[in-house]
DNA sequence: GATTTCTGACACGTGGTATTGTCAGAATAA
DNA sequence: TTATTCTGACAATACCACGTGTCAGAAATC
């Protein structure tokens, strides 16, 4: 019995080779989904996306839900990180910067159309686990609408949980559409769309 | 070579019996989807539901998808002639009238939970023929929305479709809200907040 | 160069459901 | 009553993808 010391490979060691796969993984998921939709890939598919063997994703991932969910949290990130800094910097009127964080929000969507259908779309009904970090993101996504609109130095009584829910789900519906449409209307005329529902987090 | 020659049983026809079969699949359809959800549904349950054996199911429809289908038309039905009777029927403001609808539309989720989990959820991305159902209902919803809110004699330009699109999301995103919290809320100020949303289709 | 660890390809077993087929018995008509 | 059609229960098969196991060869260390 030796016990197996870990070995560098290509001046990496075995964690940052796993996760390296991992990575590797998660963007060929991005793609895979985008191009075939999440109920038709399978975890052979996303291995050949990646250009590892079904051997790795279970190295990674315990099974497919889970990296639909690594995934989604990726594209994620990217989306809330660069809406919070359009949100943050932009200085002018509730009104402006609404609209800028919008046109932030849909440009995203079409700079990448497969990480779009994965945010946006095939992210839903998948199953209860994967449902949660749905439901968890539209909650958040509610806050930074909120937050988009309201005036600066304003604390009015807050909007029904209720109202909230349904500005996010006219945005994103807008969304949907949108990509169905193969991106058809313009990014400023989308957000100016959409702004329009949101404002009625503001009165 | 004998011809089968009809038989009446319980004093129906073959055809009769065979379309009983098929409504009693339907309303089994209905109550199991909203127990289980169609995704953990085996068609066997469907039938046991029915008290009907798999034999029948394959008699009335080619497969889950198309029984999921007809149960969803059967509900849609059910609604949308109940919204068109009340804004038809009804003698008042846009505004009342609007509220007026919603309010129909969400006593209708209320009244029947099962129906409603299949009508707002469980129809959602199942699968491409099954989603070309729902899209045309979402349209059609929004045709029903926007005469809803619309001032009797005006003839206005109409809203983008997108915008309407996002006003019909954001409606069915409330009632989702709504079912998950177990009807939490009265349907009187549910309708009201999504009034809020239906608003910016008269803007 | 020898040895050990890592990698990628592939094949097999597994589980669960859809769909079809069979058949005995019940209900009906003659 | 007798023959025929309908009904419901159950068995058999088909199918699909997951998840695991095996193994030869590549890449590294000594």
């Amino acid at each position: 019995m030796t016990v197996a010391r870990a070995r560098n490979y290509a001046g990496l060691s075995a964690d940052e080779r796993r996760l390296a796969r991992r990575e590797r993984l998660i963007e060929g998921a991005i793609r895979a989904y985008g191009e075939l939709g999440y109920r038709n890939t399978t975890v052979k598919a996303v291995c050949e996306a990646a250009g590892l063997t079904e051997r790795y994703f279970y190295e990674s991932f315990a099974n497919s839900e889970a990296l639909l969910v690594a995934a989604f949290e990726t594209v994620s990130r990217r989306v809330f990180t660069c809406l919070e800094d359009v949100r943050r910097e932009h200085s002018g009127t509730a009104e402006e910067r609404g609209h800028a964080v919008l046109r932030a929000y849909y440009q995203i969507l079409k700079d990448d159309p497969d990480g779009a259908r994965l945010f946006v779309i095939e992210i839903a009904r998948v199953g209860p686990a994967v449902d949660a970090v749905w439901g968890a993101l539209l909650l958040q996504f509610g806050e930074v609408l909120a937050r988009m609109v309201a005036p600066d130095s304003d604390i009015k009584p807050k909007p029904g949980e209720l109202v909230r829910a349904g500005v996010v789900g006219g945005v994103v519906q807008i969304a949907k559409e949108w990509i169905r449409s193969g991106y058809a209307r313009s990014v400023d005329a989308v957000a100016a769309d959409a702004l329009k529902i949101c404002r009625v987090l503001a009165a």
